[in-house]
DNA sequence: TCTGGGGTCCTCACCCTC
DNA sequence: TCTGGAGGGTGAGGACCC
């Protein structure tokens, strides 16, 4: 515990909902929800207009609906959040080469590393100085705790929301603590919080109250003394700077639950062939496989192997997952399969995936998908878009606000969203000659004649699309065939800055566009 | 129409070795 | 040779976070 409040903690106010905003002008003051937009989607950010109608993050995305049925619903473009996140991280860096990043739009930052604060006035300064600049470069607000321990910064800029500062002085830690219900504290969630309550525990002061040894007997050895420290307000974790990761893994939910054992054995193969491109993508080899499978229910159980050594090999991963997969019980169906990797080490092999690649086209016939379980040919709705890049809700977010398109329709029994869509037949990649262009509510597009905009919508064969930028007043909406061969995704345009280049021939989209 | 995806950490059970 | 405890590795699951 420091004596002076110099951990700085930097919290975005609704960062995808608010970035959304900043890039769609008519979205300004509505409400935006960004998440999962299929069946089983879950909202991931809600802007605060839509959280006065009680749509909150994690709450599944048909519930929000209801609740907020005139909410503009959108998937998460995570190129584009990534890109605005960098900028903040940058000015952070500019206070201190002390920074923790906790995701994209949170992160701690050690002012004394920096030596930009040594007191509370500078600290005050540093932080409203701090916001003003992120203001600048991006257009958006963020909320700054300042304290003497990442705890208390973390809790100080919850209570700063939104856009908001707040500093707890060193010494009126206990005091202000005291009255905040333990939910406050980091590591109690709805489980240990229910627990606590039954034992008559609700408020920061009842932990501190209840002393350390009866906090370890409820709820364990190392949970018990941590609630007990940070209950007294004491917190002396150091910021850091640089985390080794433990382990990569990649899931899928599936829109409707899957029957087939063969079709299961097939989402499980490319399941591990995800994972395993995402673990050489971050330069690691691991030792234990991780098969994770959620029934019908809900119930949720996994099934690990730990490897003489570490591989990053496609084969060895996707043969211990199948292995893992023949010992689970998948009567009644599944909806989600996931494989994961853990016991991280440093290295990759050469590139196995395109060895593997040619021994396919060697050998066309010995590694056939199944047949799918609506009965069309095998194979036909692969997604490619999950593999070029693990964005969260790639595999959830089917629906587009409209009514499903014929493809989503047909897919809905077998896969799981229907991005950029690729054939393989006898195992050889082919252009999806007939396959309808899908438009994810949100997604940037360009057209020919009217220029940048983005999905509104799409459904019964027509797009309809906002034209409008960062920079623009909110635009017209127009609609469009699906097939409109004008229309084309696009990438999206920045912030604040940088001029949108006029013309450029869009790159492809990280959806694609079939 | 309930409940995503990618992580971390902790606990407990079981097995094996010393 | 048998037994029991300590401790490490492994596997499974729960809770939590963003």
């Amino acid at each position: 515990m420091r004596s002076a409040p110099t951990i700085l903690h930097l919290d975005m106010d609704a960062f995808y909902a608010a970035v959304e905003q900043a890039s769609k002008p008519s979205l300004r003051g509505k409400p935006v929800i960004v998440g999962g937009l299929g069946p089983r989607g879950v909202v991931a950010t809600a802007s605060y207009e839509a959280r006065r109608f009680g749509v909150h993050s994690a709450m599944p995305t048909a519930q929000a609906r209801r609740l907020c049925p005139n909410g503009a619903y959108l998937i998460p473009r995570f190129t584009l959040y990534r890109a605005v996140s960098d900028t903040v991280m940058a000015l952070l860096r500019e206070l201190s080469p002390l920074v923790e990043p906790l995701s994209l739009d949170e992160a701690f930052v050690d002012l004394e590393a920096g030596g930009v604060a040594f007191d509370a006035r500078t600290a005050r300064a540093t932080g409203e100085r701090l916001r003003a600049d992120i203001m600048a470069a991006t257009g958006l607000s963020g909320s700054v705790g300042l304290a003497g321990s990442k705890m208390l910064a973390k809790i100080a800029s919850e209570e700063a929301k939104p856009a908001g500062l707040l500093l707890i002085e060193p010494g009126t830690e206990r005091e202000l603590l005291a009255p905040m219900s333990v939910r406050t504290l980091p590591g109690v969630g709805p489980a240990t919080g229910e627990h606590l309550r039954r034992a008559g525990i609700t408020t920061v002061g009842d932990l501190a109250e209840a002393g350390e040894d009866e906090l370890v007997r409820m709820v364990g050895r190392a949970h018990g003394a941590g609630l007990y420290r940070m209950a007294l307000g004491l917190d002396d974790r150091p910021v850091v700077a640089e985390r080794d990761a433990k382990s990569v893994s990649v899931e899928d939910t599936f829109d409707v639950d899957l029957h087939d054992r063969v079709r299961i054995r097939y989402e499980v193969q490319r399941l591990a062939d995800r994972c395993v491109r995402r673990l050489r993508g971050s330069g690691h080899s691991g030792r234990t496989i991780v098969l994770k499978v959620r029934r019908y229910d809900f119930s949720t159980l996994t099934r690990s192997e730990t490897l003489r050594g570490p591989t990053d090999d496609p084969a060895v991963v996707r043969e211990a997952a199948a292995r893992l997969l023949e010992a689970v019980d998948t009567t009644g169906g599944v909806r989600l399969l996931g494989v994961g990797v853990t016991g991280l080490a440093d290295y990759t092999q050469e590139d196995l995936f395109a060895q593997a690649d040619a021994l396919a086209d060697a050998a066309v016939a010995g590694d056939d998908p199944p047949a799918r379980a609506d009965g069309t040919a095998p194979g036909q709705a692969v997604r490619e878009g999950a593999v070029r890049d693990g964005a969260v809700g790639d595999g959830v977010a089917t629906g587009s606000g409209g009514a499903p398109g014929p493809d989503e329709t047909a897919a809905a029994g077998a896969v799981a969203g229907t991005g950029a869509l690729a054939s393989v037949v006898g195992g050889a990649r082919q252009p999806e000659p007939a396959a309808e262009r899908h438009w994810p509510a949100g997604s940037d597009v360009r057209h020919a004649v009217y220029g940048p905009g983005w999905v509104q919508g799409s459904g019964v064969g027509r797009v309809t699309v906002r034209f409008e930028g960062p920079g623009s007043p909110p635009g017209r909406v127009r609609t469009f065939r699906l097939d409109d061969p004008e229309l084309e995704p696009s990438e999206p345009l920045p912030l604040v800055g940088e001029v949108a280049r006029e013309e450029e021939p869009p790159e492809e989209g990280p959806r694609g566009g079939g």
